[in-house]
RNA sequence: GGACAGGUGGCCGAGUGGUUUAAGGCGCACGCCUGGAACGCGUGUGUACGUGAAAGCGUACCGUGGGUUCGAAUCCCACCCUGUCCGCCA
């Protein structure tokens, strides 16, 4: 209700009705192979006594047809009880704001919006200036929205990736993981993009894989049916790879130049934990992701979502929003979220608390730490000078090997 | 892509239609033994669903999904994965 989703109502309720019929149905199946296994163990004495059987077989022939039937109307209603589950969203965290977007709700901001005495220009001019990329030729490529990026702009990706990584790893306790780029159904159904978003990603339908929309997807799915040692619990992942979005019928409005793209490399923060602890961790994830921000200078706020515009799969999301000097706009540089236990309930990611106690299921969560093309576009326009020459911030700058990026002649 | 061999509990490994309640071993837990330990001996050792207040009872699970049969870890079919060799290939 909380998500001012009256069909949830009638979703839940044909849940409740499917749930009563599978019970019923499953019953009866279980008693009448309780018989049949008695039956089949007289058999089984009988020939052990050396008695003859062939009456008591006779007699049991064609009683597995009933079985046979209710266990195929059991897989049926099961099919659809778990198809219906499996689209319908996290519960929103207590705490959140109720609404749509416009409920959303700053809860801290970091650094100081640069102040131009120039017109400050969009990243699209900074960067076809400076060389750094070729829309045009990504575009002829593949197509629009797959950015190429050209000598010190592919550089400067690949300086951002490696800053990242290694704060993460280095600093913040992340084991690197470098997953697979397409995945199965099973994999992309545990962290809640299928059956649901099915036309949100890419396909290749002769394998039957897809291409993942973010690293959360590989990494969360590592533990998928995964029994965990409690304590080894929170585990850490921290992963750099491409990510692949067909952002279908998000054209127009907030495409131009960077902004939206089909391709966009992204580090990815995720975490596994002990339920009691998600909270506290969600807090400690999201300063991970904010770590990066800080170091490289960029003004950001952090947001949190009410419960109508957090996604389908979190329960409780904040937004990192580094603000653009030449666009003038925040930018959606990360999303930290905590599933609570949906992600594992899905994908059967389960903990041991104490040795010989039950499993449990875990929590899950994960943040970008961060997308790398509004954060390059954040970086361009915030420390872009007159000239057209932008300033390179401290920890790249042994990564790209000049702190200052200045116009071709 | 082709050929062959495999996939059994936390691990190793036996098991070709019903004495399987998955042998045996390792590991682990508890107990006995000991001044304490090792050794030895004994007991126990999964997951899910249904039912029940609970104890318990029932059902399913030997890679996955179907099938044959009164009865399947075992027989049949399809698929997935692993290994070895061949082919192709960065």
């Amino acid at each position: 209700a909380r998500r001012l989703d009256p069909a949830l109502d009638a979703a839940l309720a044909d849940a409740l009705a499917l749930d009563r019929k599978r019970r019923e149905i499953l019953s009866r199946a279980e008693a009448l192979k309780a018989e049949r296994n008695a039956a089949t163990e007289a058999v089984a004495a009988a020939r052990r006594a050396g008695q003859p059987a062939d009456a008591l077989m006779a007699g049991l022939r064609g009683s597995g047809d009933e079985v046979k039937r209710l266990d195929a109307e059991t897989r049926d209603v099961d099919a659809a009880l778990e198809d219906l589950l499996l689209r319908l969203p996290n519960v929103p965290h207590p705490g959140i704001p109720d609404g749509g977007a416009d409920a959303n709700r700053v809860v801290r901001s970091w650094g100081e919006p640069p102040r131009f005495d120039f017109t400050p220009k969009p990243h699209w001019e900074l960067g076809a200036a400076l060389g750094l990329f070729d829309l045009a030729a990504g575009a002829k490529i593949a197509g629009s929205g797959f950015p190429l990026f050209t000598g010190a702009g592919a550089r400067l990706v690949r300086a951002l990736v490696n800053f990242m990584l290694d704060l993460h790893t280095g600093e913040h306790g992340y084991t690197e993981i470098a997953p697979p780029y397409l995945v199965n159904r099973a994999t992309l159904t545990g962290t809640g993009q299928l059956p649901k978003f099915e036309d949100d990603v890419y396909a290749s339908p002769a394998d039957d894989l897809f291409l993942i929309p973010t690293a959360e997807v590989p990494v969360t799915n590592i533990v998928r049916d995964e029994i965990l040692d409690g304590a080894s619990l929170p585990l850490a992942f921290a992963a750099w790879t491409p990510c692949f979005r067909r952002e279908a019928g998000a054209h127009g409005k907030d495409t131009r130049g960077l902004i939206r793209v089909h391709q966009f490399d992204k580090v990815e923060l995720v975490r596994i934990t002990r339920p009691e602890a998600s909270e506290t961790e969600h807090a400690l994830l999201t300063g991970h992701a904010e770590a990066v921000l800080q170091r490289l200078g960029l003004p950001y706020r952090v947001v949190e979502l009410a419960a109508g515009d957090t996604g389908f799969a979190a329960a409780r999301t904040l937004d990192l929003e580094a603000w653009a000097g030449g666009v003038g706009t925040w930018l959606e540089v990360s999303s930290s979220s905590t599933f609570t236990d949906f992600q594992a309930r899905r994908a059967n990611i389960r903990f041991r608390p104490a040795p010989g106690a039950r499993p449990e299921l875990a929590h899950t969560l994960n943040a970008s730490g961060l997308a790398l093309p509004r954060t390059i576009i954040a970086l361009l326009e915030n420390n872009q000078s007159a000239d057209g020459s932008v300033r390179i911030p401290e920890p790249l700058v042994q990564f790209l090997g000049t702190d200052r990026l200045v116009p071709r002649a």
